[in-house]
DNA sequence: ATTCCACCGGAATAGCGGGATA
DNA sequence: TATCCCGCTATTCCGGTGGAAT
């Protein structure tokens, strides 16, 4: 059933593109210079999530690389490298100069070293930006000339409002290029090429497909997580095709299996903090606050709970209404779309 | 209107952990 | 081995503010 499960895998990414043409053109003119030994400007992605950024921003600079090999492509996830520190350390890695790079590292150790690696351009592609934490070091890596950057975020407004103004002023200038749901079709036509080839022929049905990509709702993460959790089952019950009930069970699945992970890797005190938001619903902050005291041991402090909740918010699992006083929590449902 | 209170979130600080260094 | 160093988490301190009470 599965010729090569890398494809329907997260993270991969595909040989040819199937729709986003003007998008990789827009994006390939941004970095264009380079090939010809210039510098070029910061290139942003926007657009919500599945919609293609991160796998057009890969794509694209793989094929750079293939007009100029010298080109070193350093791609780095804010959501774990949030400071400073890991995304030097992760551009470090990139280029092999993070030998011996250590906690006790001097603070300016990274970044020097990056300077130094200059012997070719590098291209940083910073995914999910807007999780930075420390925006100054998008700053630092202005300053040097052999590196370029691409910015991927949802929303071009909310990110800006967490530079600072160094950063805000630098990164004015520079390519957008914004990226809207899949159509149904469109959705098809991916999920069409996945299956050619990751799974046997005729594996999946054309009204399967069609029926994936209406559960996913311009989703494409969603739909390949989909295609993916079916047709893993559908292969170890030594299927050769996928059958609809199974298809059924993937659905709903799909969705929830996202949730369920980042649940589970939740530290022990915030999966009691969200266990009790899950269980009494609306939840207040003095109320919340003691229950969590009471059932826990060495029970944190309010203002690390705050901490806490303001993280959880991030990763969507919890929803704050109200400000100041009057604020209430609560849970965030399995929503059908997500629109950020 | 004014006061009071609960709660938020920024900034500075403390303490921990783990690799380096002598 | 003892000591230094530094990133990271949690804590302490506090100014600010929306809503309830007076």
């Amino acid at each position: 059933m599965i010729v090569d499960e890398r494809v329907l895998a997260e993270e991969f990414v595909p040989s040819e593109v199937v729709h986003r043409h003007e998008e990789v053109s827009l994006l390939s003119e941004a970095v264009e210079p380079l090939v010809s030994g210039g510098r070029a400007d910061p290139a942003f992605c926007f657009g919500p999530t599945g919609v293609g950024k991160t796998c057009i921003a890969r794509y694209t600079m793989e094929r750079l690389t293939e007009k100029r090999p010298a080109i070193r492509v350093a791609y780095v996830n804010c959501w774990q490298a949030y400071t400073r520190f890991r995304v030097l350390h992760r551009l470090l890695e990139a280029v092999d100069r993070a030998y011996d790079v250590h906690r006790s590292t001097a603070k300016d150790e990274l970044f020097g070293r990056l300077r130094a690696a200059d012997d070719a351009p590098i291209v940083a592609i910073l995914d999910e930006v807007d999780q930075l934490e420390e925006s100054e070091v998008l700053y630092d890596v202005h300053r040097l000339p052999h590196v370029s950057v691409v910015l991927v975020a949802n929303r071009e407004e909310e990110l800006f409002a967490r530079f600072d103004d160094r950063v805000r002023s630098r990164f004015r200038a520079g390519t957008r290029v914004t990226f809207d749901r899949y159509g149904v079709d469109e959705l098809v036509a991916i999920l069409a090429e996945r299956v050619r080839q990751g799974l046997q022929p005729d594996a999946v049905a054309d009204d399967q497909l069609r029926r994936i990509a209406d559960a996913a709702a311009g989703d494409a993460r969603v739909a390949i997580g989909i295609l993916r959790s079916a047709a893993t089952r559908a292969a170890a019950r030594g299927d050769e095709r996928l059958t609809d009930d199974l298809l059924d069970d993937a659905i709903p699945d799909a969705r929830s299996a996202i949730r369920q992970k980042t649940l589970e890797s939740l530290p022990a005190h915030q999966r009691t903090l969200y266990d009790v938001i899950a269980e009494r619903g609306e939840t207040e902050p003095g109320e919340l606050y003691e229950t969590y005291e009471e059932r826990v041991d060495d029970p944190k402090t309010r203002r690390t709970v705050r901490n806490y909740l303001t993280k959880m918010a991030h990763y969507d699992l919890v929803e704050a209404t109200g400000e100041k006083r009057g604020r209430t929590y609560r849970t965030v449902e399995a929503r059908p779309t997500e629109s950020n």
